[in-house]
DNA sequence: TACAATATGTAGCAGTAGCTACATATTGTC
DNA sequence: GACAATATGTAGCTACTGCTACATATTGTA
């Protein structure tokens, strides 16, 4: 036998729902920092006029050499426009992107909030969970908040 | 100035509460596979009688490479007991993983069904949203499904 | 202007996760 | 037992994320 039969076999029908909800997790993640990235830079561009570099690290909480690469990455994608030793700027599609982001992450708040969820922790799972919330579930989310 | 102050304090005072989100979801990032492949051995040997790497491969969509070294590390940190060519054990720490894991798996599907999510669409978020979902959170699921 | 503080950039390391290609072991069947 | 099919293992690549240490640029202030 030549080469792996499974691989083929895999890439064809990987399997049942989990290998599809894994796959998906996984590619959620590449982009959860993009987001993550964007959201910052919005907010920072927001409150205090600009967005450097070690703003975004204090405010992720990472050093920023990560920051720096990350940037990079992010500009390469098509999310930011940075310049040596100059502010960091969004484009059209980083803006678009945070815009969304924060809409998604205030309604999860809000929902947590509404099950009685204390403000911090529902600001520490939200972190998490909202870039895992499909349109369906957002959608979700809006209609139990209408009701309450 | 010899080294960089802003580590120092970076690492004293990380910043505001989406610092400390952030580093706990890259906390909960690392431990999301583990629970993912103790899961699903689980899954296997409770309907197949033993979880072999192919199966395990189908099981998460990647392939039985990426299988292999993630059981390594997996044991390396106590979770499965393997040895070539053999079939594939959970420890005690990996059962007792596995089933707090199926144990949150499950409210979080029914949480999102009884809000009127899909089936599939449940099973899809719950992937990514259940490893996120922190024990408060839990609890306010739970009590919201004693309501409905 | 000069100096110190701060900010940014770069080099290079570790760890994780994914892959293809190839090598070896096991298993099922004739 | 032999052969083919399947399963497992290994080598080596890419990419991302994090870090420390060091180098350079910018900025604020005496």
């Amino acid at each position: 036998m030549k080469k792996t039969t499974r691989t083929a076999k895999d890439t064809v029908r990987p399997s049942a729902l989990q290998a599809e909800s894994m796959q998906q997790t996984r590619r959620e993640h590449a982009s959860e920092i993009a987001e993550d990235y964007v959201e910052a830079i919005a907010d920072l561009a927001a409150t205090q006029g600009e967005a450097r570099v070690v703003d975004l690290a204090r405010r992720l909480g990472v050093t920023h050499v990560t920051v720096n690469r990350t940037l990079a990455r992010l500009q390469r994608d098509g999310f930011v426009s940075t310049q040596p030793y100059r502010a960091i700027f969004l484009t059209p599609a980083g803006l678009k992107l945070a815009a969304s982001c924060q809409q998604r992450h205030t309604i999860v708040v809000s929902f947590l909030r509404s099950l009685g969820i204390s403000e911090k922790t529902a600001e520490l799972d939200a972190e998490g969970i909202e870039h895992h919330v499909s349109p369906e579930t957002l959608t979700a989310f809006q209609r139990q908040l209408k009701k309450a």
